[in-house]
DNA sequence: TGACCGCCTTAACGTCCGTCAATTTTGAGA
DNA sequence: TCTCAAAATTGACGGACGTTAAGGCGGTCA
């Protein structure tokens, strides 16, 4: 499935807003020259946590989901990557197996770039490990919140917490006034992603409904009462 | 309460285990010329989520807990440190404020090293930055385990993991055949550190000691069962 | 079209754990 | 040793969420 890419990075708006954006045109160039372009289903699996580096993947479009198995052999999604993110990279840098699997939730575009490429790059240019570093920061950090979250809040709040995620990752149409959003992934997924089972899931949304608070219909969510979901989900996204 | 070191970082364990290692002797030399050693009893503030970084603070003993205050007021405890950590490197790094505060959750003994210093040392030898890159890989590493444990498992397990962290950092001496250890923190903490309430936590202890599995006397714990306490938290450390 | 299969939902039930309130215990200081 | 405040425990209660089982809905394949 792997193929030459149809687009040049330096088409692409991550190159211009992410890491890579610290990358000379030349040195760009040698990326467009290295890289494999795969069109993903959902489902399909990018690497598996235990396995070893061969390289990183930039997400071009779509939904990828970094997902960890417990000792006991349970899973859990811990984060989602949209367009514009770099997976695989802390595996590659650490020089150990990958610690979480990586697989698209949604139909998605991803460039694979090999190891050998990347180790070129950070030699000939400092400044994109710096930019690996700060990355690392931020997930930590955002990873942390969770955490935090799940420690302190109950499951309604973490669930709408993801849902303005997608509220503001994906982006929203507004009809008579209500803003809308179209959830990319399934039920199963939602709740691995808040760490409960979907039977919760679904209770939670009929309440939720009842309240007021949000009109559900197959993937489509229709916030009815943003101000009250802001409020509940511990607001400041 | 901030005065020279009593000791030379030459002498310290730290040094020779951690990011630190790789410094040569001269800058090892003006570590010790800069750094700033300070006594903390229980309670006592090394840095507050939102402060900026003024440096970054090795721990030469004692324990310090990295807590996170939610945006809704609630504190959970993310990360224990021991002797031999280095802590506030990842505001320095990132030129933000500090996410997490800092406090001793027992008699402690850190060394604090002011930013400048810092600058100058990654400046100078460039495996610092590498050692930090490496520090924040394993610390994201481990708080995702956290997390995706806090999701798929359930108060007990948990609880147990933590016991059974103490139990190999902090060491533990054998009485008639059982391993013992001495808890650094109180009840409270300990409750923070699992996301549950005191109650909670008084709960299970009594629950897990009429079933055998161990026995609770103030701060020691003995395993009476250690086999069964691995297994119900999903052991693997 | 019908059969199957995976996903989602509903409902009943039980357990876990947070909340509240009342004591008891602990430890620091006079 | 006594005092007092903070920490820890206990019990009663209720709500939230996991578990199990059953049924519906929508796909795909023969």
């Amino acid at each position: 499935m792997s193929r030459k890419s149809i687009h040049r990075c330096a088409d692409c708006a991550s190159c211009r807003t992410t890491e890579w954006q610290v990358l000379t045109a030349p040195e760009l160039a040698l990326v467009d020259e290295a890289k494999r372009t795969r069109v993903l289903e959902p489902g399909v699996t990018l690497f598996r946590q235990g396995d070893d580096a061969d390289g990183v993947y930039c997400i071009q479009s779509g939904l990828v989901g970094l997902r960890r198995i417990t000792p006991t052999g349970e899973s859990a999604l811990l984060r989602l990557c949209t367009s514009g993110v770099t997976v695989g990279y802390r595996a590659l840098l650490s020089k150990g197996p990958h610690r979480n699997s990586a697989e698209a939730l949604s139909p998605s575009v991803v460039c694979f770039i090999e190891r050998a490429h990347i180790r070129n790059l950070l030699q000939a240019n400092p400044q994109l490990g710096e930019r690996f570093l700060q990355h690392s920061f931020c997930e930590l950090d955002e990873t942390e919140s969770e955490y935090a979250k799940s420690m302190t809040m109950g499951l309604k709040a973490r669930f709408l917490h993801v849902l303005l995620i997608f509220h503001e990752r994906l982006g929203y149409q507004v009809e008579d006034d209500h803003h809308v959003i179209e959830l990319p992934i399934q039920r199963t997924e939602l709740a691995s992603l808040v760490g409960a089972r979907p039977e919760s899931i679904s209770r939670l949304v009929r309440s939720m409904e009842a309240e007021g608070l949000l009109r559900f219909d197959k993937r489509r969510v229709r916030f009815i009462d943003m101000e009250a979901v802001q409020r509940e989900a511990g607001a400041e996204l």
